[in-house]
DNA sequence: TCTATGTATGTAATATCATAACACGTCAAC
DNA sequence: GTTGACGTGTTATGATATTACATACATAGA
């Protein structure tokens, strides 16, 4: 499990299945821990998320939703996505308009993320330092920041070796 | 005019006329030098962009292209600023899903954007301190950044000072 | 236990953003 | 003057997202 300072792990080999079931266990203690509820639909939305690295649209959620037996409007998709991100247990990837898990909720809200053109796998780095320097940017003009996106585009390790 | 270490100007007071028709004149000398076209509706587009400081969806520009008699289909809109954002004269808010004119074309193609979620204005602001800090970051986990998205949501001075 | 309240979910309808595919026109090179 | 590249017009459709309202469910207080 990553740590604050070091890389992401996703493009590493990893046991996917033990990673995201502890993703999924420090989840429900978070939830619990601020009184927000953990029902089904959130849970699957999450655990759907969890299945692989990569940013799932709205309507790809919502069409295993579908098939489960719950609701299959957007809407609750939107819900329970948007319920998830105020929960820091994911993220909206802004260039995909799509949605990810996060890797390692409770800690760094606000990473900055990796996507990859060819695979499609999104990490989190560290986005502090960035920030910071944005931030000191901004000030300069005047403005002041209260959130900010910062998404790259391009290889992931295993695609650049490939390549 | 900005230079590239001045913070952007578009929160200011400026003579918009003035910055408007010199980021015009620009253009059309960039276009000119790579062979590009500048043609009516590319011209008009960048025209509407260059109005206001803010970001316009494709369906704004899309009305007032229409009223003037240019094509009322979507694509008129989106070719046009797709044109513009590949020459440099334009740029994509993705937080917005819109378009903004550039305020310094020729210079600094890759700016952060700074968006008051008050007044809605968007100004460009110098992002190669922040973009360091990211490509470092990512070359840690053996990520090789191609292109990314710097944007911040804030208030600018004047909505800062109103507030 | 009952009921009131807030919260979550289901659903229909619609708004908003974006692209594919093809036809037609213009202009410059040959 | 024909060809080919490019730009524009138009139809149709696809993809993403929200509003509004009805229903169900959980929980706290009477």
């Amino acid at each position: 499990m990553p740590d604050s300072t070091s890389p992401d792990l996703a493009f590493a080999a990893h046991d996917h299945t033990h990673c995201a079931h502890d993703a999924l266990e420090r989840a429900e203690a978070l939830t619990k821990a601020s009184g927000a509820r953990m029902t089904p639909v959130r849970r699957r939305v999450l655990e759907i998320l969890l299945e692989e690295h990569k940013a799932l649209g709205a309507y790809d959620v919502l069409a295993r939703l579908a098939v489960e037996g719950f609701g299959n409007q957007p809407p609750v998709a939107y819900r329970a996505l948007e319920f998830l991100v105020e929960q820091g247990l994911a993220h909206r990837i802004q260039r995909l308009n799509a949605f990810t898990a996060c890797t390692h909720p409770g800690q760094d809200h606000a990473p900055a993320f990796l996507i990859c053109r060819l695979c499609h796998m999104v990490a989190e780095a560290e986005a502090s330092a960035a920030r910071t320097a944005l931030d000191a940017e901004a000030a300069r003009a005047g403005f002041q920041v209260e959130r900010s996106t910062i998404e790259a585009l391009g290889l992931c390790p295993n695609c650049r070796e490939a390549a």
